[in-house]
DNA sequence: TAGATTGGCTTACATCGTAAGCCTGCAATG
DNA sequence: CATTGCAGGCTTACGATGTAAGCCAATCTA
């Protein structure tokens, strides 16, 4: 009695690695990574928790498996691409990603998990920089400023208020909870986020405000650049002449 | 016989917030936040869980109360002082106190908490940069770039070796696992990065490094403030004149 | 002295990751 | 074709963990 249809389960395709990944992707996208249980997960998929164990050792590696997919999103431009535009397009592209995928910036920082698809990611980003005329000091100086800033920002970013429900919400807040005579500074400023929130966001939320940041990052870094290294009379050209 | 020895117990003196937090803390710093249980928080105070809950509504407020006690480390100098200075000191701090307790940066990106503590940090770091000069616009931006560098920073040191024993480890898996073919560039990077790191600790782990990704922004974010509200003559005795 | 309050304690429950081992149908082998 | 191995599910069970509910003794207050 307990067999009532005993085909039925066994018909469907077998799960696979990727398959739970995959399931865990979505879950997290719609749940939160918090709320990701290796029992939810299993659900989703018509299973018990521990037939995933078949496909994944533990718990930590689908954490180190949603890494792995989230990093494959980012685009990365080929290597001999002119290193400011390149580095233009994979920030930007990352903070897409982190923004798509809520939990993943998080996730990025509290895992160490130096998997393939990461150690690639950052080997790319260097090699942009070392084909346009990068030492290698400065191109892994370059490395982590870039990266501090990007990734800091985006953490930031998640915290904000995005819908203009959760707006109104802080703005309430602004002028009425917060006292104006605790936090002037604080007040002044957040009264000109709510008053200049609409031109702030441009083809999505809050991008020019990260591309100021960067651009500046950019600027500072492409000073060192010209004083480490005395670039040829055309920068760009020797830039992206290396490898075409 | 339950009651072995009534008195014993209470006798000591009872518990409040303050010692809960604080040990809190002292457990953290121990074991690290991830392995921060209520269960085990009351055994460090010779305790039963369930008492913990007199004196704090639940885990997450005592996850709040440590951010706080934190954030009231980082030293911020007052009203006044000269900003490039200022920021330069409360960005050192903020580093070390991340670093002194190294859950601290995580715990604060994941939650939100805008406890009085965090929200006088803000007002103050805000209110340093207004009094030098800068408009409100641009106090903000300065204000998000230089936080997002400062905690991008600071999450990626969190994962880089620091006892000898880690970096030689590190220095193995460069030199052996990880294939050179595959990851030239990052290869060549961390060669250099293990070559240079006698040096490259100043007074501390990675001082140097941090300290000139910072300068790089400061020095951008001058030129910025400059060109935003053309600065008197000299620049730095107008920015310290405003409240002195 | 009576009553209320404070600050501990016990018990209980849902949820989590996962160890151990069972069962069944498909596939390869004799 | 029969046997057997095993891939890939399932069940059960254990020890965390956060915390709701309620108990009880010591102390303070009227």
């Amino acid at each position: 009695m307990a067999k009532t249809r005993p085909r039925a389960r066994a018909r469907r395709q077998p799960l696979n690695r990727e398959r739970v990944l995959q399931a865990a992707l979505r879950l997290a996208d719609r749940e939160g990574v918090a709320s990701l249980s290796m029992r939810g997960l299993a659900q989703t998929l018509g299973v018990e928790a521990m037939s995933l164990y078949k496909h994944v050792a533990n718990k930590d590696e689908v954490l180190d498996g949603l890494i792995d997919l989230v990093v494959a999103e980012i685009d990365v431009p080929p290597l001999g691409t002119e290193w400011r535009h390149a580095m233009r397009v994979r920030a930007m592209s990352a903070r897409q990603v982190c923004l798509r995928h809520r939990w993943a910036a998080l996730l990025m920082e509290s895992r160490l998990s130096q998997s393939p698809a990461r150690l690639q990611y950052a080997d790319a980003v260097l090699g942009l920089l070392r084909c346009s005329g990068f030492t290698v000091p400065l191109a892994y100086r370059a490395f982590v400023i870039i990266d501090s800033y990007l990734y800091g920002y985006i953490m930031q970013e998640l915290h904000w208020p995005r819908e203009e429900a959760e707006m109104s919400q802080v703005e309430q807040d602004v002028t009425a909870q917060l006292s104006t005579a605790d936090y002037p500074y604080l007040m002044e400023a957040m009264t000109h986020v709510m008053a200049t929130r609409t031109e702030r966001r441009v083809a999505g939320v809050y991008d020019a405000d990260f591309a100021t940041g960067l651009e500046l990052i950019l600027d500072a870094l492409a000073r060192l650049r010209d004083a480490d290294a005395p670039p040829s009379p055309m920068p760009t050209i020797s830039a992206t002449s290396a490898t075409h």
